[in-house]
RNA sequence: GGCCUCGUAGCUCAAUCGGCAGAGCAGUUGACUCUUAAUCAAUUGGUUGUGGGUUCGAGUCCCACCGGGGUCACCA
């Protein structure tokens, strides 16, 4: 329940003063002509013999009262102009409005007048008209602007409470401009990867959100219910299975950019709902997936920043050149000293661990998620300039191929950069009778945490059994790419409304 | 979920050893017909996140809870 505040008890009364003159407060017809940008760009190319007439609309940001004179901003999303309004041109009573301060910062206006220099120099309308298009009852944070000579806005005041920007982002948008620049950056680098994928030849698809069953990740899902039909469903927490599906129905690509949904914590890189984008190709092989990831991913960055060189939390990265590869096993020998497969089994690898970091596992721990553990800790903050990680274990990665020869490693790659997972990529396992070994041997795995578990999908497996072509597949966390191209540091810096706990 | 840390006016922040809750901005009133962080004068505004406790006295110390941030665990 609103509790006006002082500030927006004195806006209602103004609001009751107003409707008492007979002003509308929320109208609904707007005769705006030209956005405030627009407007500036016509006055400059008429030159000062011309007259231009311009109706423009735009939030209140700005009010100077100099008696009979005032000065206004307002801002629409193209940027600034400022008002100057003379009792001369408005008239007595559209005066009164500016005069009273019946209009205030916060509120919107249209202003309809001609276009003009101040002796000061800006450029501004000197309107012979305004009228109010919304009322503000309740008050942004003030923000102040100083243009400096150079052009630099220095800003004084600030709206910086992470808890409040985050729940209020409206006000946080409204008030912090760099803020709404993120935001557009993350469309241009969403489209940017759309056009690119579009061109690659691969296809864009929709498949289901809600599932009957969840897979191609290990996370645990959130769960809800069909009331008609009596089911269960999963919020889907990868697009994998279905997606490769559809290769076996003949696309030779396709891919997915939406929701994902996984029922884990929350931390700077993990939000409840985040974007994935995910591509499944036929006749390539992980190999052939670097490549193009690493196409992707530059061209993208180059679009969407103008450069392919970043800097992120400090670390100019370099995206231009050709990317690193490394195996798994050598990136983990070369930062520890341990090469894993002296140690072949889940015993003597724990052991050979403790000794050297006197780390200690779960009783039951597997060979693969130690292997996973070294690399994480000692290898993945190191990873800045962008690598991919080649073949990784395979008791944790139950839809990838076998290395060739190799019992214990499959082809799958993981891609680093600014020292965060941003992708995984496997040569997609294709063989039906391995895969439902594969789901039998996760069964066993994790068969003590009780919902961690893989689940076998007997309809992928039936799928498969018709014949799926080689392919490789991709997927990426797109928020992440986000916070790394815009240098922020939190993955609720890229979501317009993050999760947060209910208030109060 | 564990641990650390923060929560004071609409916003940004003060408040010494536990001793009268304050400032700037904005708001209100007044002056000003080219200002631009406008200026000048006066002025309103608080259940200090919530609930307990210790104390003559609590924004400050203790406990619990709520919310934020960080970190570990979990997890890409």
């Amino acid at each position: 329940m609103w509790q006006p505040n002082n500030v927006e008890r004195e806006r209602l009364e103004k609001a009751d003063r107003l409707r008492a003159l007979g002003v509308e407060l929320y109208p609904a017809r707007v005769e705006r002509t030209h956005t405030t940008q627009e407007a500036i760009r016509a006055y400059e190319a008429a030159g000062d013999a011309e007259t231009v007439s311009v109706t423009v609309a735009g939030r209140i940001r700005r009010v100077n009262l100099k008696g009979k004179v005032a000065f206004m901003h307002i801002e629409d999303e193209s940027g600034r102009l400022q008002l100057f309004l003379r009792i001369n041109e408005l008239g007595e009573d559209q005066f009164q409005l500016v005069r009273e301060k019946l209009l205030d910062v916060d509120d919107f206006i249209q202003a309809s007048g001609t276009m003009m220099r101040t002796q000061a120099g800006e450029v501004s309308v000197q309107p012979t008209h305004i009228r109010l298009l919304a009322k503000s009852l309740s008050p942004l944070p003030v923000i102040k602007q100083q243009v400096k000579d150079d052009g630099t806005v220095v800003e004084y005041g600030e709206f910086t409470d992470k808890e409040t920007r985050y729940r209020q982002r409206y006000a946080d948008l409204a008030v912090n401009r760099d803020v709404r620049e993120v935001f557009v950056k993350r469309t241009r680098i969403i489209q940017a990867m759309r056009s690119f994928l579009d061109r690659e030849g691969m296809l864009e698809v929709e498949t289901p959100i809600l599932q009957p069953l969840y897979g191609g990740a290990a996370a645990r899902p959130f769960t809800t219910h069909h009331n008609e039909l009596k089911q269960d469903l999963y919020l889907r927490i990868s697009f994998e299975l279905y997606l490769k599906r559809l290769i076996v129905g003949g696309f030779d690509a396709v891919y997915e950019i939406g929701r994902d949904f996984r029922n884990e914590g929350v931390s700077f890189k993990h939000n409840p709902e985040f974007t994935m984008m995910e591509f499944y190709k036929a006749y390539i092989d992980y190999n052939g997936v670097a490549d193009i990831v690493e196409r992707m991913t530059k061209t993208i960055c180059q679009q969407a920043n103008g450069s392919t060189t970043i800097v992120y939390r400090g670390h100019t990265i370099d995206l231009g050149s050709p990317w690193a590869r490394i195996t798994m096993r050598a990136a983990i020998q070369q930062a520890t000293g341990i090469d894993y497969m002296d140690y072949q089994t889940a015993d003597t690898l724990r052991q050979a661990i403790h000794e050297r970091f006197s780390h200690t596992f779960k009783p039951d721990e597997t060979w693969g998620k130690m292997v996973e553990h070294l690399f994480s800790e000692h290898v993945e903050p190191k990873l800045i300039q962008p690598t991919f990680v080649m073949d990784y274990p395979r008791d944790i990665s139950p839809f990838a191929k076998r290395v060739q020869g190799d019992d214990f490693h499959v082809e799958r790659f993981e891609l680093y950069i600014g020292g965060m997972e941003l992708g995984n990529a496997f040569t997609e396992l294709n063989d039906p009778l391995d895969q439902a070994a594969r789901f039998e041997e996760m069964a066993q795995l994790y068969r003590k945490e009780d919902d961690d578990a893989t689940p076998t999908d007997e309809d992928y497996l039936r799928a498969m059994r018709y014949g799926m072509p080689p392919m490789g597949g991709f997927g990426m966390g797109v928020d992440r790419l986000v916070i790394l191209l815009a240098n922020v540091e939190s993955i609720r810096d890229v979501l317009l409304f993050p999760h947060m706990r209910p208030e109060a």
